[in-house]
DNA sequence: GGCGGAACGT
DNA sequence: ACGTTCCGCC
C-alpha cells in the first residue's frame, strides 16, 4: 500500500498509521497525552507520576480543553476525554491505575517504542514526574525525514536536510491553524512545535540521542554500555525550554555521544523484546543465540529507533544501553554471533560511520531500512463482538490481528558499529527469553502480575518457553563453541527467534533489496562474509552468509508469526472471559511474558515480506509526530 | 470517578 | 479505526 515497497517497517497499526500515528494529521489522544508529558508547560496539568509509564492529570478540565482544542472539539471535557482514554485499555495502549484518580498508566511494553522510544515516563520510580523527554544531551532531536517512505527509499533523505524542510512546513502550518470552532486554545502546544520545526541536521540529531538515564538499568540485563553501568545521570536531561523542546542545538558534534548510545527505545519498553533483542531482530541472521545481535543488526535497529527518537523527541530512556553492549556469556564462551563478534571488536563496520562517527564524519552511512516487523498489541476486540456474542458468542469472530508490523531498522548500523562495541549483557539465567528478561520490569514492577495478561504475550508466545531453551542452548553453543557447526544459529534458530521473532524479526528486506533502497541488510552481508571473517571458526559454520541466515530466519519468523496470531485469537477469547485485571497488568507483564507480544519496538519481523510496510511508514510517523499540534 | 455500551461522525 | 457524544450503572 502506501508505500510498498520502500518500506521496510512494518508498524502496528494503531501504532503508527499513519493516521495514528503521532504525527498524523489526525492526531491520536494517546500522542497528544505524551505531547503533553513531555513538555514542562503542562506539568501543572498532566505529568508523569511515580510508576514507569503512570501519569496522572492534575487538570482534568484542563487537558479536556487542551485536547478539545487540539481536535476541534470545544465541547471536549474529561468525561468524553476519559472515554476515549478507556477505549485505549482494550488496546492496551493504557491501563488505568486503580485507586488513583485521574491516574493512568501507559503501557509502554507493546507500544510504543516504536514510536516513541524515547519517551520518558516517570522515569520510574524514581523520578516522579519530571520524565524529561528531552534526551541527554540536550540535543534534541528533530524530525525525521518528512516521511517514512522517504527515508527508506532514499538514504540520503536522513541526512539531507530537505527533508526535514518538507517536515517542517508542515509542522508549522500545522501550528498555526485555529479550530474554525473559535476556539483557539491550542497555541501553546502549537507554539512548541513550531520550535520543533527547525530543522537542524538529521545526523546531529542522532548523535544526540544519548542515553539519558537510565533509570532501570539493573532491571535490563543487557545494557550497553559499557561505560556507563549506570550512567550517573550527569546532566542528562536538559530539559527543552518549555516552548521549544527542540531547539536546534545543534548537537555537541563531537561527541556527543555516546555514540553508542542506541536507541533508546527499547531500553524503555518494558518489552524486552526490542530493548535488548535487539539482536534478535537482527540476529535473525547470526545469532541466535539469546543474545546474539549482530552488531549490523543492531546497528540497524538501533538507528532505526534514533530515529524515532529524534522524531519524537522522546526521552531517552530508552536508549540505555546500547553503545556498547557486551555480552557475557557466563555459560559459554562463545559469543553469539560469529559475525557479530568480529563486529564487536574489530573494526567498525562500515556503516557505523554514520552515527558513531563524529559530525565531521561524514555521511552517514546509509540507513538502508531494513524491514522489521513487530507484533504490537493484539488487538483489542470489540466489545461488539462481544456483544454478538450473544447471539454468536463471543467466540471468536473476528480476527483483527493487527498486531506484527514491521519496522526496519534502518539506522542501527552505525550505533553499533561504533568502536567496539561491547554489549553487555548481564547473565542470562533464564534463558529462554531473553526477551523476557531483557526488559522486564521497568515499569512493571508494581504490578505483580504476570499473570496473564498478557494476553498480549500469548499472542507471541507460543511455545518459546520450551524452545527457547532449548535452542539457547544451541545457540551458545553455535556461538561460542561452534561445536555445532551446522546449525549455529539460524537454523535453528528458532530459538532466538522466537523469543525474538517475536520480537522482532527482521527480514532480509528482501523486497527492498532489490534495488533500489538499499538494503542495509545486504550491506551488512556484504561486509561480512567479507574480509572479516568471523572469528569464529574454522568450522565455518558461522560463515554462512547473512543472506541465508535471514532467510531462514525469515521463514520461521512467518512460521512464528502464524501462531502468534493464533495465540492472539486466543488471547481475545479469554479476554472475552474476563480478565481485565490481567489486562491491565498486560502491560507489565512483560516481564514474565515478555515475549509476547510486545515486541515492541520494532523489533519484530516482519512477517510476510508483503506485509511489512516500509519504513517509510515509520518515518512518516515519526514525522508526523511532530505534525501532531497542529491540527485543526 | 470510573466503566462501558451504543449511536454517530470522520 | 478512532474517537465523540450520550447515557446508565457501579
Amino acid at each position: 500500500m502506501k508505500t510498498p515497497a520502500d518500506t521496510g517497517f512494518a508498524f502496528p497499526e494503531w501504532a503508527y498509521k499513519p493516521e495514528s500515528s503521532p504525527g498524523s494529521r489526525q492526531i491520536q489522544l494517546w500522542h497528544f497525552i505524551l505531547e503533553l508529558l513531555r513538555k514542562e508547560e503542562y506539568h501543572d496539568v498532566i505529568a508523569w507520576q511515580g510508576d514507569y509509564g503512570e501519569f496522572v492529570i492534575k487538570d482534568p478540565d484542563e487537558v479536556a480543553r487542551l485536547w478539545g482544542a487540539r481536535k476541534c472539539k470545544p465541547q471536549m471535557n474529561y468525561d468524553k476525554l476519559s472515554r476515549a482514554l478507556r477505549y485505549y485499555y482494550n488496546k492496551r495502549i493504557l491501563h488505568k491505575t486503580k485507586g488513583k484518580r485521574f491516574t493512568y498508566k501507559f503501557n509502554f511494553n507493546k507500544l510504543v517504542l516504536v514510536n516513541y522510544p524515547f519517551i520518558d515516563m516517570g522515569s520510574g520510580r524514581g523520578v516522579p514526574q519530571s520524565a524529561p523527554p528531552v534526551p541527554s544531551g540536550g540535543t534534541h532531536f528533530r524530525f525525521p525525514p518528512s516521511t517514512p517512505s522517504e527515508v527508506l527509499s532514499s538514504t540520503e533523505e536522513l541526512r539531507s536536510p530537505g527533508m526535514f524542510s518538507s517536515v517542517g512546513r508542515r509542522m508549522a502550518r500545522g501550528s498555526v491553524s485555529d479550530c474554525s470552532d473559535g476556539t483557539s486554545t491550542n497555541s501553546e502546544l502549537e507554539e512548541a512545535v513550531g520550535a520543533e520545526d527547525r530543522v537542524g541536521g538529521p545526523e546531529r540529531a542522532f548523535r544526540s540521542l544519548l542515553p539519558p538515564r537510565m533509570p532501570h538499568e539493573s532491571l535490563f540485563r543487557v545494557y550497553g554500555g559499557a561505560p556507563n553501568p549506570g550512567l550517573p545521570r550527569p546532566a542528562p536531561r536538559v530539559h527543552p525550554e518549555p516552548l521549544s523542546p527542540f531547539p536546534i542545538s545543534p548537537l555537541p558534534g563531537s561527541g556527543g555521544l555516546l555514540a553508542p548510545t542506541l536507541s533508546p527505545a527499547l531500553s524503555m519498553t518494558p518489552t524486552p523484546h526490542l530493548s535488548y533483542t535487539p539482536s534478535p531482530s537482527m540476529s535473525s541472521p547470526m545469532l541466535g543465540s539469546h543474545f546474539s545481535f549482530n552488531p549490523e543488526d543492531m546497528k540497524h535497529y538501533l538507528q532505526a529507533h534514533t530515529q524515532s527518537v529524534y522524531n519524537y523527541h522522546l526521552s531517552p530512556r530508552a536508549f540505555l544501553h546500547y553503545p556498547n553492549i557486551v555480552i557475557p556469556q557466563p555459560h559459554r564462551p562463545t559469543p553469539e554471533k560469529p559475525a557479530a563478534a568480529h563486529h564487536l571488536h574489530g573494526p567498525p563496520m562500515p556503516l557505523s560511520h554514520s552515527l558513531s562517527q563524529q559530525p565531521g564524519g561524514g555521511e552517514e552511512g546509509h540507513q538502508h531500512p531494513s524491514p522489521f516487523k513487530f507484533k504490537l498489541q493484539p488487538p483489542p476486540l470489540g466489545r461488539k463482538q462481544r456483544e454478538a456474542g450473544s447471539s454468536m458468542a463471543a467466540s471468536s469472530s473476528s480476527s483483527s490481528s493487527q498486531s506484527s508490523f514491521t519496522g526496519s531498522s534502518q539506522m542501527t548500523n552505525s550505533l553499533l558499529s561504533r568502536g567496539p562495541p561491547n554489549i553487555k549483557v548481564e547473565p542470562i539465567s533464564d534463558i529462554e527469553s531473553e526477551e523476557d528478561v531483557e526488559v522486564t520490569d521497568i515499569s512493571e514492577e508494581d504490578e505483580k502480575n504476570h499473570n496473564d495478561e498478557n494476553n498480549e504475550g500469548s499472542i507471541f508466545t507460543p511455545t518459546a518457553g520450551h524452545n527457547n531453551h532449548h535452542q539457547l542452548n544451541n545457540h551458545h553453543q553455535a556461538n561460542g563453541n561452534s561445536s555445532s557447526p551446522s546449525a549455529p544459529l539460524p537454523q535453528n534458530n528458532n530459538p532466538d527467534d522466537d523469543p525474538d521473532d517475536e520480537v522482532f524479526k527482521t527480514p532480509a528486506t528482501p523486497p527492498i533489496g532489490g534495488g533500489g533502497g538499499l538494503a542495509f541488510p545486504l550491506i551488512s552481508l556484504k561486509s561480512e562474509p567479507g574480509s572479516q571473517a568471523a572469528p569464529i571458526s574454522p568450522g565455518g559454520t558461522r560463515c554462512i552468509p547473512l543472506k541465508l541466515r535471514f532467510k531462514r530466519r525469515w521463514s520461521k519468523d512467518q512460521k512464528m508469526e502464524a501462531d502468534g496470531e493464533r495465540d492472539e485469537a486466543e488471547d481475545k477469547k479469554v479476554r472475552a472471559e474476563g480478565e481485565e485485571e490481567a489486562e491491565r497488568r498486560g502491560s507489565e507483564v512483560e516481564n514474565g511474558g515478555g515475549r509476547g507480544e510486545g515486541v515492541i519496538l520494532g523489533l519484530m519481523l516482519p512477517p510476510p515480506p508483503t506485509q511489512r510496510r516500509a519504513s517509510s511508514e515509520l518515518q512518516r510517523a515519526t514525522a508526523q509526530l511532530s505534525l501532531e499540534n497542529s491540527g485543526c
